[in-house]
DNA sequence: ATGAAAGCGCTAACAT
DNA sequence: ATGTTAGCGCTTTCAT
């Protein structure tokens, strides 16, 4: 038998407990507590030996078990988002990590990729790791499972849309109001024809500001060739032929309203090498909007402010504040830049 | 006393357990067990009984108990980073996410804001609560207090940066070879008097580019002035100043280097209006570069390859594989667009 | 097929 | 000032 034969052998070498605390200190397993948690009542000269002790074995807290015991909250909470990398998404997300971090809570993030099955996942996983709120940016799927949570006690609070089938404080852009403004302004420009170019339809934003579309233009007494629509997932294929068809025929748009920001990039791509320049309003704004050779009219978000008030509504509900169910609409700002300028 | 003083006092309503289960099913705490893990050696009978408790009570397992009974891992992995909401670090995010969720695993985020404490305090909740790995980007502080976590069994990858003072798997950019190719490329204009703006000097991919800087220019025999060099936070202010003292004087630079995307933002704000067209490289590609008035060369890293990477070294390790300690250099690509292609 | 008892790492309540 | 006991919600082991 080597020399060396003593070698720790398993994989994944076991965590020091605070019994191993204990019995290198000599002392009892409450001691350990005490000194851990900060607590009085422990001796200079018990506590340095606990100390070393710690500091020998490379002792933590696991903080798991001590949530277990004290069957209280775990001061954490899930966020659960379409796409982290999305400029939107990141913004808020990191205002309610902001938040989250102020009021001493871990964040778990999760992207849902539009998908259902996958946001269901995702958010009863966080519900089953005991998050003590959930923020979720909805699909359009009902979300009756959560209810159970709720009533148990989870806090839960929806962001950007609405959660169907459940009953929570919500925080939303002032979609239609947004929308209205960029087809009032292209209407003052003179425009008649407009263009809309939106996200997948079953999305709610995308719906509603396709309905707000609609409306605004109907108020205006003008009807609409649905040819000057087009909804789905911001792909470049899609948007080409969707901007062939607007910008050809007997009666091309004079402008376009783009519903989103991926939307508004993926046209300006295709757009570029075009000889036509219809006037354009993104809603959402985007880095470097102010910056391109027609600097880019936009309907501006806030999307952090939507996450710090999503994120304070959460903590409100946590701490237990009883109040009605909120449904908050932050207001949107539209910012002339140029190209929502244009004369038809 | 009223008539409806049975009602629960409790501000949070206790959850169910399984006890709770077992006791509406008329059953014994193991077989509420069997049929919420789907383990075999239940009638049909009593695992309907069972469901139907479920069902009723709103039961959801908690995983932080199985967690601690098994022992085991906790499938989840915490990333900390500078900021969730930089373009560059959101991409990273949404890979390491990927991966992890491939792996079964959750995503804890935290943002360290570029303060060493905040990054310690956030990296060692994490390990309090046992994720089984770590994915960071260092700050430039001494990281030995990681130690024991990793002596423990908690697998740590660092990305974008080296960890002082702990050997583990890192995944960096490359950035001496992007800087010298950005200079060579200048150089190859014409270029002689180069500056460059980079972040703050004691981020280690700041100081990596500033040097790889300086020793292009002296391998190509040229002097740099102190004055084309600015380091620091990319606020307007600083690069206002920065470019002032570049762009003036007897001996202006006619080329600019930007060590980052938010430097580059920044500088090519501050340029807009000058009568200065000085070419223009910057590190990191960033949306819409292409589509400027003049279309901005770049250095371009792959963040989201490198999270990729960084994940899956991850997982490699928490998989048990005693492969050495890896260093792995992702490489960059200059994408020539129109700024960095100006004669002097 | 089902259940009783022990124990994961920790803290609360109660000794001493 | 310090230690002992019980138990958080679950799984494991071992009976039945």
């Amino acid at each position: 038998m080597p020399a060396n034969a003593e070698q720790p052998i398993s994989p994944t070498p076991a965590r020091p407990t605070m019994k191993d605390v204990a019995a290198t200190a000599g002392v009892g397993l409450k001691t350990v507590s005490r000194v851990v948690n900060g607590e009085h009542g422990v001796s200079e000269e018990t506590s340095a030996k606990v100390l070393a002790a710690i500091q020998e074995l490379g002792f933590r807290r696991n903080d798991g078990a001590r949530l277990l015991r004290q069957g209280a909250r775990t001061s954490s909470v899930g966020l659960v988002l379409e796409d982290l990398a999305d400029p939107f998404y990141s913004s808020l997300s990191r205002a309610v990590e902001d938040v989250a971090r102020a009021h001493g809570s871990l964040l778990l993030t999760g992207s849902s990729a539009e998908d259902a099955t996958r946001e269901r996942d995702v958010a009863l996983d966080f519900c089953a790791r005991r998050v003590d709120g959930l923020i979720v940016v909805p699909t359009s799927v009902d979300h009756g499972y959560l209810a159970p949570e709720l009533a148990a006690g989870t806090a839960v609070v929806s962001v950007d849309r609405p959660m169907p089938g459940l009953e929570v404080d919500t925080v939303l852009a002032d979609n239609r109001g947004g929308i209205a403004d960029a087809v009032g302004h292209l209407l003052r420009q003179g425009h008649r024809r407009i263009g809309f170019i939106g996200d997948a339809p079953d999305i709610f934003t995308a719906a509603e500001r396709l309905a707000a579309y609609r409306e605004t233009m109907a108020s205006a007494g003008l009807a609409v060739d649905e040819t000057w629509i087009a909804m789905g997932k911001p792909d470049p294929i899609g948007i080409r032929f969707a901007l062939d068809a607007m910008l050809s025929g007997p009666a091309p748009v004079t402008a376009l309203i783009c519903g989103n920001n991926r939307t508004t990039v993926a046209a300006l791509r295709d757009l570029a090498p075009r000889p036509e320049r219809p006037a354009l309003i993104g809603f959402d704004d985007f880095e470097l909007a102010d910056m391109l050779p027609v600097p880019v009219t936009v309907v501006a978000q806030d999307p952090a402010l939507m996450g710090r008030m999503a994120a304070e509504l959460l903590f409100r509900r946590m701490r237990g504040e009883q109040a009605q169910v909120q449904r908050i609409v932050v207001p949107t700002r539209l910012i002339p830049r140029g190209s929502g300028e244009h004369q038809p």
